[in-house]
Order: C-alpha cells, then sequence, then structure tokens
DNA sequence: CATTTATTTCGATAATTCTAGAAATATCGT
DNA sequence: ACGATATTTCTAGAATTATCGAAATAAATG
C-alpha cells in the first residue's frame, strides 16, 4: 500500500455520508445491503446514494455483485485493513529505526 | 469520536500532500518539524504548503508550536488514535453483539 | 409485451478544494 | 530602524466534487 493508494481511500471515506454507508455495509457483515436497503436508512435520492457508491467501488473499498434486480454492496474489510495498516505503520513502526524519543502508540 | 469527526479528519488526510505532511511530521517524532523543514521536503510552494497545513491544524491532526521564527509542527498522535480506533470498531466491533457469520478482522 | 421495481447515467448547478503568486505580518540580528 | 528569514493572508483561476431531477437501462413478473 503505498501513500497514494492511502490518500485515495481516505479521501473516498473522508465524507460523511460515504463513511455511513461504509459503516452500514460492515455492520452489515458480509452478506451486505442492497442499493435501495442502504437508499432506505441514508434518505438520499437514489442518484446521489449511485454516484457515492461508485466512488467507493472504484477505490474498491466497495464490492457490488448483481442478483437479479437488486446490485448488492459490501464492504471490502481486506483494503481497509490494509488503510488502517498503512495508517498504523506510519504512526508507529514506518521507520527502520524508531525515531528517538518518539513514544509508541 | 463521532462519525463526522472521523470523516473530517480522513478527509483532511484524504490528499496525498497533506498525508505526506503529516507523514513527515510522525517520523519526525516529538520534537516535529518546523514549516520550513517540510517545505523543503515537499518541495511546493510556500502559500500551497502553509493552506493545507491549515486543515490539519485545524483538524488538530497537527499541533503548532511557534519558536521565534520557526514555527514548529508536530503529529498529534491521541487524535489518528482515535479515528483508527473508530475505524477498527466499525470494522470490528461496531455492534453490540457480532453480526452472525461475520469474520473477524 | 407491458408494467413494475431497482439502479445508473446524464445534465446542470452550486459549492468546495487546490494551487500559487503577490503582498502582508512576525521575529530576529545588526 | 533596517534587512533578512519564516510564514501567513489575500486573491483569483482552474479543477474537482456534491447534489438531484429526469431519462435511460436492466431484470422480473403478470
Amino acid at each position: 500500500m503505498t501513500l497514494n493508494q492511502a490518500a485515495l481511500c481516505l479521501e473516498k471515506l473522508g465524507n460523511a455520508t460515504r463513511l455511513e454507508v461504509y459503516r452500514l455495509l460492515v455492520r452489515a457483515g458480509p452478506q451486505g445491503l442492497a442499493v435501495g436497503e442502504l437508499q432506505r436508512h441514508l434518505e438520499i435520492p437514489a442518484s446521489t446514494l449511485s454516484h457515492h457508491l461508485s466512488h467507493l467501488v472504484n477505490a474498491d473499498l466497495v464490492r457490488q455483485e448483481r442478483e437479479g434486480r437488486v446490485l448488492r454492496c459490501t464492504a471490502n474489510y481486506a483494503l481497509m485493513e490494509q488503510v488502517l495498516g498503512f495508517l498504523t505503520e506510519e504512526c508507529c513502526g514506518g521507520l527502520a529505526a524508531p525515531v528517538e524519543g518518539r513514544e509508541a502508540c
């Protein structure tokens, strides 16, 4: 995971609506939620939701699979873990040798 | 840490320049770096850097302290930890009871 | 095949963000 | 006070993003 890849994911998650979408999907577990179910939770127009979803799907934070008329969305935990790993390393272990005087966190 | 607070931090970190700034500050440890040192590392105009720094300071991800002519910037690890905590909880333990069938991560 | 349901694409507008030069401000040393 | 250094503020243009209604597409069902 490069800095630019991490920044991309953070940018996508750095919007309250999209973070809420992502959270709903994580909470829904591996079966995820249909777009329409997301819409009912969020109460935003379908086109707006679709726009935000396309961002998340584009960044691969969310996966979509069609099941007949509904599109099932699931959170890509693995990518989130990579992002968390990047941030944690940058915050705690990103250097070959620890910086003098820096606290662990 | 609310969803909106987390989204704000993620939004600020979701820009390659700002994430790079933050990383440099983390790597620099508790003594941080002066704005000018950051500028030399990044090779961007001072006004652009100042603009990005103001975002980070506003979100409290970075703290600044004047030392004579130089402004020393330090990363606010504690806030980052809160953000990481929010994301981890949303991803792993955000529910009172675990979702049936969801893998831990 | 027409209808209904689910979702996206299009198009337009409003709002925000990014970038950077120029000018202003702050601090220090002389 | 003056000159040098460090940094911000102002300003403006370009680019990107957000929002949402309307129309289009896809799939199921009568």
